[in-house]
DNA sequence: GAATCTTCGTTCTAGTGCGGACTATTCTTT
DNA sequence: AAAGAATAGTCCGCACTAGAACGAAGATTC
């Protein structure tokens, strides 16, 4: 979503370029997933899983940006894919256990780090130390303050 | 699209911030603008087409978030709303105009202003003037390194 | 002026995305 | 124990997304 000029204001010019950086890095990270042969959703899931000993559906929708009414569908698609599996629940025959197959823990190793370090120049070479701390700290004053009632 | 712990890397702890503060934009302004019985993108149309003497399709999908692909079916829902209506360009019959049609004018001055006026409180309890002047130059040099070749 | 390149809007496919409704199960309250 | 509330995962309808492919219409090139 997108909003016309507003330049002119001095609190809403930040609002742009929050907007620009954010799609900037999200079409670049989701093109290098591509190349991986997965999409955003199912990296995300992928990364969420490894080094874990399986998630439920409602943990991992708490834990990835993907909501509980699509993550059937993209969790149907890495069974097809063979990188997870649903795993049965002893005691509470209501909940499901995610977890990489031995084929997804291995694209997780394989890929998750090589995403990291194609990702990290971007931010090296935008931001040295001390703003990497500043944009931290007025990006987290923002998120706060949507997360707030308004 | 998310990413694990990353918190150990002095680079990368911007990037949750940066992701979380636009989600947390993102889920409030667009709630905001369901109440208006829009759609983001259908926000991000009018808004454009707001105050213009009307665009072609490209030239939408160029100024807004929407993708050449999607703006069919986006502006095929506002003609159904007779917020918007195409009409043939003289001299080229490739193109179309889209324009507003006088209920979609209406629409657009009555929400556009009445959502500015609820985003913008959102910043401005977040960020002071200063602040919005760091953020803005950081965020624009984190856009453009994205934006440049990796 | 014919072949080619480019642009324009549309259509298609695969995969999300959200919220609400639904079933099955479990927990809580009487 | 029976009734009610809460939770888990699925399914559905509608909308959106990128990207590829398409046919029609202009623009270029020779």
């Amino acid at each position: 979503m997108e909003l016309p000029d507003l330049k002119d204001d001095p609190y809403l010019k930040v609002l742009r370029p929050l907007v620009e950086a954010y799609l900037a890095f999200e079409l670049t990270a989701s093109r290098h997933i591509k190349s991986l042969r997965l999409t955003p959703s199912q990296f995300d899931v992928i990364a969420t899983l490894g080094d874990t000993d399986g998630l439920t559906c409602s943990e991992l929708s708490a834990h990835t940006l993907v909501t509980k009414g699509t993550l059937t569908g993209v969790l149907d698609r890495l069974v097809a894919k063979e990188l997870i599996r649903r795993d049965s629940v002893k005691g509470d025959r209501r909940c499901v256990k995610i977890r990489l197959t031995k084929k997804g823990d291995t694209m997780f190793r394989d890929t998750f780090a090589a995403h990291i370090a194609f990702i990290k120049p971007f931010f090296e070479r935008a931001l040295n130390q001390k703003d990497v701390d500043v944009a931290r700290t007025l990006l987290l004053r923002l998120r706060d303050s949507f997360q707030q009632e308004g």
